[in-house]
DNA sequence: TTGCCATATTCACATATAAGAATATGGTAA
DNA sequence: TTACCATATTCTTATATGTGAATATGGCAA
């Protein structure tokens, strides 16, 4: 049961970068390559190429050479679900503070 | 759009070590003291307790005091089917592997 | 008060992760 | 061959994260 939370943390690990996260949601709607994912993101060739192999060698994304260039994808539309769900605790993380920050207002603190 | 990549992470990130995982398995059941947390995962009194803060720094867990011990449990059982998800996706890859193995076996390489 | 008990925090140090710049690789085009 | 092109890797340096040991905090018990 430790391997499989070894796993876990390892795959959470892959996705605990900002620009990973957005890597991946860049790629909800197919495939590209590192050129557009680095116009539409803002970020360097080196920068974007590293944190893509960090999601390829988790197994998160997958690269397919065509040409010159190299188109990666999701490796499992599983992912998206789980962003989705993580999302879904944002929300309610962000309603939770709201009535907190309510509650506060009209001096039920604590 | 960027503050929701960066929240993710963040909250990816709480999630990106075993012992932490462990932990939040540990409170599928229900709450927890950090005396009954460090006995079941075999782990030092202050190891658990920086863990601990961790993810409810993230808002993941939550503490109540009773008496003089603290109490910890899932914030949100959304969490548990965002590790639910986060096992699909392991037994995916793992079915993946299988399968690649197995053409290796029969010669299909590459 | 004094002494424990559960938990939190700090310390010292080791390892991991990040960035941009520079360089390497491997393939296509002239 | 030579010259690009897209991508990957390496280098240097900075910051973050992890650990166990030690110490602090805050409350109950004698």
């Amino acid at each position: 049961m430790t391997e499989l939370s070894r796993f876990k943390a390892d795959f959470f690990r892959a996705l605990a970068h900002p620009l990973r996260i957005r890597i991946v949601d860049e790629l909800r709607s197919g495939e590209l390559t590192v050129q557009e994912l680095g116009f539409r993101l803002g970020a360097e060739q080196s920068t974007v190429s590293r944190h893509l192999a960090v999601l390829r060698g988790r197994g998160i994304l997958n690269a397919r050479k065509e040409g010159q260039t190299v188109r990666y994808s999701a490796a499992d539309a599983t992912l998206f679900r789980l962003l989705d769900v993580a999302r879904t605790m944002f929300n309610h993380q962000l309603s939770e503070l709201q009535s907190t920050l309510a509650d506060l207002k009209h001096g039920n603190s604590r």
